[in-house]
DNA sequence: ACGATGATGAAC
DNA sequence: TTCATCATCGTA
């Protein structure tokens, strides 16, 4: 089984994208071969009160995308170094998304965008296939006492609340 | 443990 | 226009 998704499977709370993308697969077109690693790792970042989300800084030429239509990348550059893989989430207006952290095959969100090859070219791009990244459900079933619930990772700085929400999702190996 | 490395947003 | 701050990673 082999189905891509589409705009409908990422309008809703970016949690519960987040939980969803778990046991799916990243695909990845390049120079005519396709690579798919299986999801074990993502977070989720909602709405404009989120103080660990970009969008908590309002509408900027930045965060412009995360307030558009979901199923659309947003990606940056973090450190200087490293491209994070978003993606928007919800209703258009409203701030979401959900970051891309780790695969089967690659652990970590810089690592991951580093081999797939994707760059700020990509931001703003629909995932379909056309963009020559998207994503799929191969059939993988995934047990929700499989699902490992933790804070987030490196947003110390977003107080009290917001650093220990609970969004990011672990698939237990 | 720490430095790399550049875009972003906020202050001056 | 300058400055501190980063949704990280590799080497030590």
């Amino acid at each position: 089984m082999r189905k891509v998704l589409s705009k409908q499977f990422f309008e809703y709370p970016a949690p519960h994208v987040a939980t969803k993308l778990l046991g799916m697969y990243i695909v990845r077109k390049m120079n005519g071969t396709e690579i798919a690693f299986r999801i074990t790792e993502t977070e989720a970042y909602e709405g404009l009160d989120d103080l660990a989300s970009h969008a908590s800084k309002g509408r900027t030429l930045r965060t412009e995308v995360m307030f558009g239509e979901a199923g659309v990348f947003y990606i940056y550059l973090i450190y200087g170094l490293h491209f994070m893989l978003n993606v928007v989430t919800g209703k258009k207006g409203f701030p979401s998304a959900v970051l891309i952290r780790s695969t089967d095959a690659v652990e970590g969100p810089g690592r991951l965008t580093r081999k797939l090859s994707i760059t700020k070219n990509l931001n703003g791009c629909k995932v379909t296939p056309n963009t020559s990244l998207w994503f799929e459900d191969r059939g993988d079933v995934v047990a929700k006492q499989n699902i490992i619930q933790t804070p987030r990772i490196g947003v110390e700085y977003s107080g009290e609340i917001w650093a220990k929400k609970p969004w990011r999702f672990v698939l237990r190996k």
